[in-house]
DNA sequence: GTCTATATAGCGATAGAC
DNA sequence: GTCTATCGCTATATAGAC
């Protein structure tokens, strides 16, 4: 928006990370400027400065932790050697370690549901999009034999969405006594082998 | 609150329901009372007489709406024989065609998420009382030779319970063009026997 | 039991000095 | 690029007449 001193950018950094926490504690509307901007150190006209309005300030974080969790996806995918399954718990796991990032999605993605949220559209897209990129590897994994034949991609790929996203939203109504990880790989296994299921 | 006089139960009654239709478009904090008012056709001090806090007008919608599910369940869970899985996909089913059910339910859970939210320890008893029905109901199914013996009813439920939730969010977001009822029943005959997956 | 009128506070955003 | 000061709006809730 501004110019893009090392400063500035510092400052547009470490608010987005306070946003990020403040939303994911009280969702869009339960948050004001001025608490972030307090939070940040900051006075609520400089946060304005730099995201001139609230919308904007939260779809710059909600791009800024997209793509960082893009990129846990495919570190996790390099370390588990090619498992597209392995992948994904890891990041389950990752993320039950530090829950701000699951409980940011989880209460936007839903508070989002309303059509003048401004978030909306970006969800929206961001589902089609989730769906697709993981349909297309289950399709992979089934040509590789991984995927059992009589199996819909799609299908798989909108089952394991909702479940990720459920078995979170209990992980954080239960104050996080809850396991994430064990639902998925059921659900995982019963998708490679039917006899793999404990 | 008052006296239960026929037109105030009426009245009350009228306002549990805009007050549904409302919170499960904008949310808790996304509608305002003079708005609630204005749609059930009051004034907001008329409102606030019936329900003299927003919070405890929230509580009321839940706890009418719960005992409403409820007896869905009970009714679906009638018309469909004995079987478990069936009631369930019927409610599904049910809730697809007409979607305010699960949009206020999916909304209203994760806003609650909050601590300071007003529902957010009725959601939170709702979420264990839910998992401890369904496990109860895998365990007895189970043990009628319904459910494979190696699976762990308590498991199960969270699965279940997790794909229901998750699915009805990608339905809200994908503005209904999406089928709640196949995802569901594939991961329940999935718990049945692993040949009968389609 | 329902109304008009109002209290009180917090919100997002702007104007203009430095 | 950051500040002080403030605008205009909306929110929940209350007081008191009818």
């Amino acid at each position: 928006m501004t110019g893009t001193s090392r400063r500035g950018e510092a400052r547009r950094a470490q608010v987005i990370d306070v946003a990020l926490r403040l939303f994911a504690e009280h969702g869009f509307r339960g948050v004001s400027l001025a608490t972030i901007a307090q939070e940040a150190g900051i006075s609520e006209p400089g946060l304005i400065h730099h995201f001139p309005t609230k919308a904007g300030l939260l779809l710059a974080v909600l791009d800024h932790y997209e793509a960082a969790n893009h990129e846990l996806i495919l570190a996790a995918r390099e370390a588990s050697g090619d498992g597209y399954a392995a992948a994904w718990l890891a990041l389950a796991a990752q993320h039950q370690a530090d829950p701000t990032f699951i409980r940011f999605f989880t209460v936007l993605a839903a508070e989002s549901v309303a059509r003048e949220h401004p978030a909306h559209e970006w969800f929206v897209e961001r589902y089609e999009r989730v769906r697709t990129v993981i349909s297309e590897m289950f399709a992979a994994a089934q040509e590789a034999g991984e995927v059992r034949p009589e199996l819909d991609p799609a299908l798989c790929a909108r089952q394991l969405v909702a479940m990720f996203d459920g078995i979170q939203l209990q992980y954080l109504l239960a104050g996080g006594a809850l396991d994430l990880v064990t639902p998925l790989r059921e659900l995982l296994a019963s998708f490679t082998d039917s006899s793999s299921r404990a």
